[in-house]
DNA sequence: CGTAGTGGATAGTGTGAGTATCTACCTGAG
DNA sequence: CTCAGGTAGATACTCACACTATCCACTACG
């Protein structure tokens, strides 16, 4: 197909698909002329993948090509070092900004410990748990220990969901996707369903 | 204290103390002459709650400017209310672009009824939840009832902890700020969980 | 006294994510 | 064959956002 039906059908205009070429993040359509290139199924895959991290997942352009540079390479990264490639989000997240204090990387490592989670000492992960729990007590939210652990025990079964999930991924060309996009989207469903769930307990517990 | 004191103490330059004035994140400092202003504590707690909100939160700062007003406001909101405002994120998050078709919201649906959640027909979550699904599975992610019912236990589980903090929280001045900042931080911890518990799982069920 | 600091206003900067325009050049209906 | 309209690729432009920088009139204080 030309450009111009694969902006339709994907619902991109043609000077971002272009845009996005440019970038890297779309591989160029086959040229059949100097000025003309033929584009498949491949193209309209890409863009769908593109749309679901930098709209859905909340990417940066250039977050998606990293991931994407990944998910294309012949390399099997371990996955334990996919997760830390995602951090970098359209909004720096709470990767960035200034260092942590020793207590607070004190305080993520007890977390971390008692859920028998090991952290390695210069871990980006590491810092963002951290300065994440500076943050809630730097605003006057008290971190109990049934909050705290509360949280872990939630996060400590998607994780053993998404081992579950990939395990029984046969195509092995997909796994990287999967991880991938399960870990970018994850996050968001997660978050979905957790205000859901907020809103519907509140309606429980105080009528409404 | 003066405003070159405060900005030391906070951390935040003059000239952005001066911007989240003007856009009013910040209260004015008390004049006590024309072109001098006294600052006191009140305005250092607000730059901490301001940078938890923006800096980890990911919060725009018009997103921090409205969340802000219903923390300062005498009104009372639903706690459920609460949760939707807070959806417009520094990066527009998923909650804009373009239309969920009504599939996806029957599997929104589907999932909510599953969990006992009501859903409100109208609601933003209930869009945002069927827009992550939907692009999970235009990514070719196959949503398996094991892998999205386990999120939303996940999920409730994490509603229920943030509603028995709530209920333990004695300071009624206090209530609105810490659903706030609990939502909006908890969403990060909790991603920061997630990761953390997913490197673990790697390790412990592929070694290294 | 005088210099460093201040409040408030206005204008400018840098980044990210696209858009718009332009130049060849090709393609396909009539 | 003709020619309106689509196309590749390059370059320049725009827009929103979150700050920064300047300016001015003025004031605190050593």
């Amino acid at each position: 197909m030309r450009i111009s039906e694969l902006s339709e059908r994907s619902g991109v205009s043609v000077p971002t698909i272009k845009y996005y070429v440019r970038e890297g993040l779309l591989h160029r359509g086959e040229l059949t002329s100097p000025n003309q290139a033929r584009y498949d199924e491949s193209h309209l895959d890409r863009l769908r993948l593109i749309g679901a991290l930098t709209e859905v997942g909340g990417l940066s352009v250039a977050a998606t090509r990293d991931l994407l540079q990944v998910i294309d390479g012949d390399q099997r990264p371990e996955l334990g070092d996919l997760m830390g490639l995602t951090l970098k989000r359209v909004d720096g997240g709470p990767g960035d900004g200034g260092d942590v204090s020793e207590e607070d990387l004190a305080a993520a490592d007890a977390l971390a410990e008692r859920h028998g989670w090991h952290v390695h000492p210069g871990s980006a992960l590491r810092e963002e748990l951290a300065r994440v729990m500076a943050a809630l007590e730097g605003s006057g939210f008290e971190l109990t220990p049934e909050w705290l652990d509360g949280y872990a025990d939630a996060a400590g079964q998607t994780a053993r969901l998404d081992h579950d999930y990939v395990e029984g991924v046969t195509n092995l060309d997909g796994v990287l996707r999967t991880v991938v996009v399960g870990t970018v989207l994850g996050e968001r469903l997660l978050a979905s369903l957790r205000r859901l769930a907020q809103a519907s307990e509140a309606r429980r517990r105080h009528g409404g």
